[in-house]
RNA sequence: GGCCCCCUCGUCUAGUGGUUAGGACUCAAGAUUUUCGAUCUUGCAGCAGGGGUUCGACUCCCCUGGGGGUCACCA
């Protein structure tokens, strides 16, 4: 049955036509992410997700998957698997089975004969090859696009001719004059004259319905409350509406959210880098970071906070926190937020992260890869600086290998013509050590710098030259302590001493 | 081109008629210091333009400009 209301409450009335069987909690705010399985999970795809994610668990809804996979040609089952990883990466976990939109072809076509029966939807014989030969002429005379409504007003004798003469057609919408408006959460109203809606498309020829038809049909079936969706579906939004009226459905509250741009303002594709969301675990992105970013492109709390944990951005995330301009996917944020994470990571869990990354780079450099031990020491020393695991090759390289080559600039800074006889004073100490840690260490090189009337820096520096080739590391005398007695003599007898 | 949406530092944003226009990233400088992409502090930098309305506009209205989206018998 259907609930006629002149002033419906939103989802007051019960509506059941499409799906007897089905009966939603109607007070349970339901969301559904609904991408076409054609490639992998877009980072604009997935902060869409997100937001209805975040808001069915915020409301205590549900958090649906439609995969709208009625492309034959394009939809892929591997693109299918890749937007799943995709999901599961970021933590954002639906509710039920995904509904396969391939599936409900029949429940579609029975949505456009009951707006054929309603009277809301007609047949059109014309030919789709006149149709648009004849566009194009309007648009040559600079007429107005669109359907001149050939078919509209057929009788039904005609119709019945045509019919049992075997004429193909397709199915119309019979759209009303007038002009329908919605409250969108981000948006505001928005409102379009029916006249630029044009009598659409609902059945091709071949008898497939079109998208928009599939999407209502389903999104009632599925009792979805509130769309949340892509700036791109306005357009579609009061064609969707029009069919909700005609049938008599509740129309669920839409929430358009803002593109995600380029830096060139445009909207974000391949040629400005990485897009799929897996791009970004193998660049060394942790999940967390990644989803917290995307949150805060196009939202934000009210406040000033900015690393948010899930719960707290759960806590916080309301739609009209939406912002309604598009915004730009900054890198650079992203790294930093990552680096933060990072460093608020145990040692454990940084090493795990790093781990392939740097067992890739010993397979390629021919290096024996460290032990956990050693691993978990250079996760505690690095866990500050890295901001990315995959930084953490070239970070933590010469505690893996001897320095293949010493910074140029460094060596003709530090390495002075008395440099080799402090560095072999410093070994004979260093030798003696029966305690290798950082205390003792920096007492050695107290006493060393004493000796010589030389600033510790003085002395850290060549060494550090020495040991690791670089002018940048951590502390020294940790980098000493982990680097050992053994191998720290060693380097600095190489590098000279007399 | 029609229609729709959008316009605060380079970027992400706060701001809802009276603020020294705030925060974050980036960048720069200083500090600490043994260097650093680590830490702390400071700084640079913004209301697209023009008209109104108002005692008073970033905030409200209009116009111009710019950007984006969409115009399929694709999804």
């Amino acid at each position: 049955m259907i609930f006629h209301s002149r002033n419906p409450r939103p989802y007051g009335g019960v509506y059941c036509s499409c799906s007897p069987n089905l009966r939603f909690d109607l007070s349970t705010p339901i969301v559904r992410f609904a991408p076409s399985p054609t490639g992998y999970l877009h980072v604009g795809g997935a902060r869409t997700a997100l937001f209805n994610w975040l808001y069915a668990r915020s409301q205590g809804g549900k958090f649906l998957l439609r995969i709208e996979d009625t492309d034959r040609e394009r939809s892929t089952p591997p693109a299918v698997e890749a937007i799943f990883e995709g999901l599961r990466w970021l933590g954002l976990d639906w509710d039920g089975e995904p509904l396969f939109q391939s599936t409900r072809l029949e429940q579609h076509r029975e949505l456009v004969e009951k707006l054929l029966e309603r009277g809301a939807a007609y047949r059109c014989f014309c030919d789709p090859q006149e149709l648009s030969q004849q566009q194009k002429e309007m648009e040559k005379t600079g007429g107005r696009r669109g359907y001149l409504g050939t078919c509209r007003d057929l009788t039904s004798d005609e119709i019945a001719r045509r019919m049992t003469a075997g004429l193909p057609y397709a199915m119309r919408f019979r759209t009303p004059p007038g002009e329908t408006a919605f409250d969108d959460a981000v948006h505001g109203t928005i409102s379009v004259q029916n006249a630029e809606v044009d009598d659409f498309i609902l059945l091709r020829r071949d008898g497939t319905p079109v998208y928009n038809v599939a999407v209502v049909a389903d999104d009632a079936h599925m009792g979805v409350t509130q769309v949340i969706r892509g700036d791109d579906h306005i357009s579609n939004t009061p064609k969707q509406i029009l069919i909700y009226q005609a049938l008599g459905l509740p129309v669920p509250r839409f929430a358009h959210v803002p593109l995600i741009l380029g830096t060139d303002k445009k909207r974000l594709s391949k040629r400005h880098g990485a897009t799929a969301v897996t791009e970004y675990r193998g660049m060394g992105i942790l999940p967390e970071a990644m989803r917290n970013f995307l949150a805060l492109l196009g939202w934000n709390p009210g406040d000033d906070r900015e690393i948010m944990s899930l719960d707290v951005l759960t806590q916080a995330f309301t739609l009209e926190g939406i912002n309604s301009s598009g915004a730009v996917f900054d890198f650079a944020k992203l790294e930093w937020m990552n680096g933060r994470y990072i460093a608020m990571k145990s040692e454990n869990e940084i090493w795990a992260g790093m781990r392939p990354f740097i067992l890739a780079w010993c397979d390629k450099e021919s290096v024996l890869a460290p032990e956990d031990e050693l691993g978990l020491k250079l996760a505690g020393l690095f866990k500050e600086r890295l901001r990315r695991y995959t930084e953490a090759p070239d970070m933590v390289d010469y505690f893996l290998r001897n320095p293949v080559t010493y910074d140029e600039k460094g060596m003709k800074k530090f390495w002075k013509p008395e440099t080799p006889g402090q560095m072999s004073r410093l070994v004979g100490e260093l030798d003696k050590l029966d305690e290798w840690t950082v205390p003792a260490l920096e007492k050695v090189f107290d006493r060393v710098c004493d000796e010589f009337n030389l600033k510790k820096a003085d002395l850290i520096h060549p060494v550090r030259l020495a040991l690791t080739g670089r002018t940048a590391t951590p502390g020294m005398f940790e980098v000493m302590e982990i680097l050992g007695r053994e191998t720290c003599l060693r380097r600095i007898k190489n590098k000279g001493i007399h």
